[in-house]
RNA sequence: GGGCGGUUAGCUCAGCCGGUAGAGCACUUCGUUUACACCGAAGGGGUCGGCGGUUCGAACCCGUCACCGCCCACCA
């Protein structure tokens, strides 16, 4: 206790980070009742980004309820992820150790990483690039593990899992297995979003749109039936033209719908139709319709039945060979000029053959659009129709049911769920064209060439999973058949990273494979997560539990907002702004710190990074640490008193209400408000309380004694959720066990331990004391005198109302400032007259004895 | 274009059902008071984003505008 503090606090956290995890303090207690259990559905972090500040904050803030609800005598089930699988892990080994996926190449048993990236990216086998992927999630997965840690999660670690891991992988599969039986998911090859770099498609709730520069080109088309002029930014798509459409009401073109006009270059004879969705206001009214430019194009199509004519690839370039409904010669010298083009330089050249043509009017008019882009993809996506996996949603109604039964924390949360869901168009793409994530379950048969039966799918048996279609073979099948015409072929794509995330309660509480467990801690009492994700993990997750068990996985969702720099822009590191490692600023300021700042960003607020608050987290760690000393260093025997002093009844009266306070808060998840509570009264009780009895407390007085010793069992306890290391150390000072698992106070257990008598006084006499106190003390400041010097007298005027309870508190008042003499007089307002020093300097301190009054 | 949050002291934020503004940090002054100098006490500092309205009374309720942040939106 005799260490200098900035090394003290660092010495208690490492003590109780290792007696945490030796004693398994947080360890799940698995024989509890559903009803003793209080269960989170963590968010398991994906381990391929940085650690930074963000990190720390949203983490905390679910672990303040977890302790919170353990205290309050709840198991809690709080376990850990970590979310490996996906894009992000195969950009990071690309990045890590220069190689990228080329899945046409042979497994290389003696295959290597290289340490560093080499100037060529290597290509490597599937197999290989999987391994060393795994590689390195398991090297980033333990800083993840130091991280929380050291920043005192009461996690149980024993109930850690991984997306990419064989459980994680058996429930997706066998998850997949069933909704495709039921018929909710289907193989189709509609429309899907496709990122031209990554080569592979994406869903709905991935999709980011940017604002881009671009022109509106004007063309004529070619029709004997009056004008036909489109204006479109996407010229390049004229050969995918299938239609032209109009408003039905719209007056301009009530004689060309009907009627056939042709194509520019292209010569495509196309269709005039009506359509609701085409807006007047929009260009010249009339839209063309291509296979496909947007998601309206695909509105169209489906709704007037059009002809599908798709000229970009994969590879975001024009189709090399001329489409097969371009048959005019002149079409096909036209098409010769744009075929194996990127869409930019088709763009451009389709652009000069129109100005050629004379077919292009005008010059293009400049214009700001809205663009869609995947969320992790730099080019603008494109829409192809290759064969997907897609799971069929529940009706709007359901979903906004489940929408509206689920306790959101913040309320106005909600709103984003429910505008999600009305938005949703078309149903949920599950598929991905990587390699890093968990196969679909299932094989194709070949036809007589060697092409899969997209119809005849081959499935495993369920004892089986989970199973990797590119290596393992269906039962029944020679695995030399693989790939042979008439054999089979594994499904080439795995799932979307959030088909298994969607998953995470049944992984977490694993459902397969412990019919124990599961019922103990399902449907789940929390789901924590940010807010930017609700339309993805929180909104999957809904529609997968709505299928498995027909209702809510958990009651609560608690959504956190982001942590931004002073300037309110997010910490990330793309943007430059994210500050030191936070392994660094625990290290610098103490996790308790840490967890004091993230504590104070209210639910669903953005909280912005402030060092300032890291040093006054760790002040109050730190002001608890010697306010212990104090306290416990006076007799402490909790025995009750016959005649409790007035002053400490309502003390402890206030510190109840303070209890009360708390409690609300946390039940209402507003952990910050409960801080507040806490902590305002915390120093109140350090600067005022503490103060006024010190001369008491010398004397043996034992009413002082044990309204110090209760109040300060109360606030150790109180601050623990937040503090978790100091108030560890400060109750392992005169209590037994931990006080992570004592019982959360209870405000008549305040107000009765100490005086034996449920009706404690009313908090307003300490307030009133309080007050006194404050009046008192500025007089002595502007008397300028040194402390030690008494001073003589002085005249507190004061309300009637708090004549009885100060008077009560004279002695105390009169020690803790060092007076000689308070007189009380009736007044307006608190003030103070009449100060009379003494005229030389005197040396008394506290009077040897304080039992006078 | 629609929606959601926010705008209160230099900074970070409280302010529950409307009763003429609070805390912490920072700043200034004072103080070695055996828990604490990573301390204690005191002090200065705000026309509560603008404009209307309701009310005896508005930071708080209503309308409107501005700014900041975020979410969503069919790229013609």
């Amino acid at each position: 206790m005799t260490e200098k503090p900035d090394k003290l606090l660092e010495e208690i956290e490492r003590k109780w980070c290792a007696h945490w995890s030796d004693s398994r303090l947080y360890a799940f207690d698995r024989t509890r009742d559903r009803a003793e259990v209080f269960s989170i559905d963590t968010p398991p972090p994906t381990v391929s980004g940085h650690l930074h500040p963000g990190h720390c904050c949203s983490y905390t803030h679910t672990d303040l309820v977890a302790r919170y609800q353990r205290m309050r005598g709840k198991e809690v089930f709080y376990p850990m992820g970590w979310d490996n699988n996906g894009l992000n892990t195969e950009r990071r080994v690309q990045l890590m150790l220069g190689i990228a996926c080329d899945p046409t190449l042979p497994y290389d048993p003696a295959f290597k990483p290289p340490e560093k990236p080499g100037k060529n990216i290597v290509h490597v086998s599937r197999p290989n690039f999987i391994a060393s992927c795994h590689t390195v999630t398991g090297l980033l997965q333990k800083s993840y593990l130091e991280l929380w840690t050291k920043l005192g999660l009461s996690v149980d670690w024993d109930f850690t899992y991984t997306t990419i891991g064989a459980p994680a992988a058996r429930v997706s599969q066998a998850a997949f297995l069933e909704l495709l039986q039921k018929g909710i998911v289907y193989r189709s090859a509609s429309p899907t979003l496709w990122d031209i770099e990554f080569r592979t498609s994406v869903a709905q709730a991935e999709l980011q749109d940017r604002m881009l520069a671009g022109q509106f080109y004007r063309i004529q088309f070619r029709s004997d039936a009056g004008d036909a002029i489109i204006e479109t930014t996407r010229p390049e798509l004229l050969p995918a033209c299938v239609a032209m459409v109009a408003h039905p009401d719209d007056d301009r073109y009530r004689s060309l719908v009907g009627q056939t006009v042709r194509t520019p270059l292209f010569d495509v004879a196309i269709p005039v139709l009506a359509h609701p969705l085409a807006e007047p206001e929009k260009g010249t009214g009339l839209a063309m319709v291509c296979t496909f430019g947007d998601q309206t194009d695909v509105t169209w199509w489906r709704d007037l039945q059009l002809p599908l004519r798709i000229v970009i690839e994969k590879n975001g370039r024009l189709a090399k060979a001329t489409p097969d409904w371009l048959r005019s010669e002149s079409a096909e010298r036209a098409y010769a000029q744009v075929g194996g083009l990127t869409v930019d330089k088709a763009r451009e050249q389709i652009v000069s053959m129109l100005a050629e043509s004379g077919e292009l009017l005008g010059s293009p008019r400049p214009t700001e659009r809205a663009v869609k882009f995947w969320e992790n993809g730099k080019r603008p996506l494109e829409i192809l129709a290759t064969p997907q996996w897609f799971v069929r949603y529940p009706d709007k109604e359901t979903l906004l049911r489940y929408g509206e039964e689920l306790r959101w924390w913040p309320e106005f949360m909600r709103v984003r769920y429910e505008h999600w869901v009305n938005g949703l168009i078309g149903d949920w793409n599950v598929t991905r064209q990587r390699y890093f994530g968990v196969p679909f379950p299932v094989w194709y048969r070949l036809d007589s060439d060697g092409n899969p039966l997209q119809d005849e799918v081959i499935l495993p048996d369920h004892a089986d999973l989970p199973i990797d279609p590119s290596t393992d073979a269906p039962r029944g099948f020679d695995p030399n058949d693989r790939g042979r015409p008439g054999g089979f072929a594994g499904d080439p794509d795995v799932m979307d990273t959030w088909a298994t995330s969607s998953l995470s309660p049944q992984i977490a509480g694993r459902f397969l494979d412990d019919s124990d467990l599961w019922p103990r801690i399902f449907p789940m009492d929390l789901r924590p997560q940010a807010h930017e994700i609700i339309r993805t993990w929180l909104f999957y997750t809904v529609v997968r539990s709505h299928y498995e068990f027909g209702m809510l996985p958990w009651a609560n969702a608690a959504i956190s907002g982001f942590v931004t720099d002073p300037d309110r822009k997010k910490l990330s590191k793309s943007l430059g702004n994210a500050p030191d490692d936070p392994l660094k600023l625990i290290e610098q300021y103490g996790a308790d710190a840490i967890r004091y700042w993230a504590a104070r960003g209210r639910p669903g607020q953005d909280v912005i990074f402030d060092a300032n608050q890291f040093k006054v987290g760790r002040r109050l760690a730190i002001k608890l640490i010697n306010v212990s000393r104090f306290v416990l260093g006076v007799p402490h025997e909790l025995q009750r008193v016959a005649e409790p002093n007035a002053l400490d009844q309502s003390m402890l009266g206030a510190l109840a209400a303070v209890v009360d306070d708390a409690t609300e808060a946390f039940e209402n998840y507003d952990y910050t408000r409960a801080l507040d509570a806490t902590e305002q009264f915390f120093w109140s009780f350090c600067d005022n309380y503490v103060e006024l009895v010190k001369t008491r407390v010398r004397t043996g007085d034992r009413s002082a004694q044990g309204a110090l010793h209760v109040a300060l069992r109360t606030l150790q306890q109180l601050l623990a959720p937040f503090l978790p290391f100091v108030a560890e150390e400060v109750w392992s000072w005169w209590q037994a066990g931990s006080v992570h698992r004592s019982r959360w106070p209870n405000a008549d257990d305040v107000q009765t331990a100490f005086s034996g008598s449920p009706d404690g006084r009313d908090s307003g006499d300490w307030d009133a004391v309080v007050a006194a106190l404050a009046e008192i003390r500025r007089a002595r400041a502007d008397s300028r005198l040194p402390f030690r010097q008494q001073i003589e007298s002085l005249t507190l005027v004061h309300p009637a109302g708090i004549a009885a309870p100060v008077q009560a508190a004279m002695a105390d008042l009169r020690h803790a400032a060092n007076i000689g003499e308070i007189r009380l007089q009736p007044g307006a307002a608190l003030s103070v007259t009449d100060v009379r020093a003494a005229p030389a300097p005197v040396a008394t301190t506290v009077p040897e004895n304080a039992s006078d009054g």
